[in-house]
DNA sequence: CAGAGCCATTCAGGCTGCTGTCAGGTCTCG
DNA sequence: CGAGACCTGACAGCAGCCTGAATGGCTCTG
């Protein structure tokens, strides 16, 4: 999943950030809402985790304007105002979750992957590519009806292909989902987990496009 | 995807160029306003790289016309300028995204990636021409259905044919499709995979005008 | 706290088939 | 018919890719 964090704090949007990156999500920081509002007209988040108090601007404003503008990415609210009117214009405002400062990062992670399951929840959770059979949500797979178990950067990267089933995927855009942007990849780190998936989904699951990049097999002509 | 790349410094340029070219995109490189101009009015681009200062002129002039002849062509930004209120210009001028010089090439290539990911969002056109149907997104052609494979060079010499169908291609175009600007060729590269691509899609797909280069048959008129 | 176990990452060796080159042929035009 | 332009089969070299194994970090457990 990719998660945008808009943060201006510096030691809590680290700890944020490593916590969602631990996850198993690729997070994108950024401390103003200018480079927030950049972010989401380039990128297609899957969630946001969103300050209210940031040198630019207030975050309900923000939030209100992405709604008017169609965009329905979850956002979980990260604030030190406590106060029920707060919440209510939150919620009002469109966010899906709120979260009080301080708060524990275990918290963190448990509404995330909350917001996560929701949101995959409503389109279709099972999707069938082949003789796998994945839920996205729960992060299952079962190849023949055997259950499969991938661990996070191996689903990262398996989410990606079957998020669009038959697309072809970059080395680069591969690299993109496991490591934040800007990230230093600087070994075969791709081409072992593409080997790992491989040896979990079938040998000829996945088809190398020589110079180009993955595709995932699905046996459609 | 094709990239149009409007800048001026000769070494930086290739860097980008390369880079962009590495990551499997068509990149069409300009070093003033008045290219550019030329540029867009001939060709669809999917994604512009701006550099702010130009000989003939300032970005954020071309890039507020731009927007005001309805062109939304995503745009990133490319500049020495850190200032905020630059920032706030260049999005307010209606940029997508910002990068500061210098910049990682991987960054950069994040966020190609990412205007990519929103490119190959929508579904991927399908192109028709003659007995061939192409996917540009997902690189894949298929002749009276039967799917192709080609491989990098092959593909990227394809892609310039297609992208503009009927066009007549010179030989040094193609050549510049292949390699870095500047990269002498010295052999009888072209014609190599000019037949190899037709030994795969048809005799006939594509025409020989001696002299003058390359066309591919549309079969219109 | 030691030890076991799992995971992410790196490295090296080996393999596949793409790439660029050449040679010898065909085609086209004046 | 000659010259130049173009075509294509063959091939060596190597880029790109695959994967087993090693390493080190981390978590869990007793």
């Amino acid at each position: 999943m990719r998660v945008l964090l808009v943060e201006d704090t510096a030691g809590l949007g680290e700890a944020v950030r490593d916590q969602i990156t631990d996850d198993g999500h690729a997070v994108d920081w950024v401390q103003t809402l200018a480079f927030a509002q950049a972010s989401v007209q380039t990128t297609a988040y899957d969630l946001m985790l969103l300050d209210l108090m940031l040198p630019d601007g207030d975050g309900f404003g923000f939030l209100r304007k992405l709604r008017t503008t169609g965009n329905t990415t979850p956002v979980i609210i990260l604030t030190a105002r406590d106060q029920v009117s707060d919440r209510i214009e939150g919620l009002n405002a469109g966010a899906d979750d709120y979260l009080v400062k301080p708060f524990d990062l275990s918290e963190l992670s448990a509404r995330v992957a909350a917001v996560a399951r929701r949101y995959r929840g409503n389109p279709s959770p099972l999707i069938r590519v082949g003789d796998l059979e994945v839920d996205l949500g729960d992060h299952r797979i079962r190849r023949n009806g055997q259950p499969l178990e991938l661990t996070a950067r191996e689903w990262a990267l398996f989410e990606g292909f079957i998020q669009r089933p038959g697309i072809l995927l970059s080395r680069s855009q591969l690299e993109d989902r496991l490591y934040a942007f800007g990230a230093e990849i600087e070994s075969n780190t791709i081409e072992v987990y593409i080997s790992r998936l491989r040896k979990k989904l079938g040998r000829d699951a996945i088809i190398t496009v020589r110079g180009m990049g993955y595709r995932l097999e699905t046996h459609e002509q």
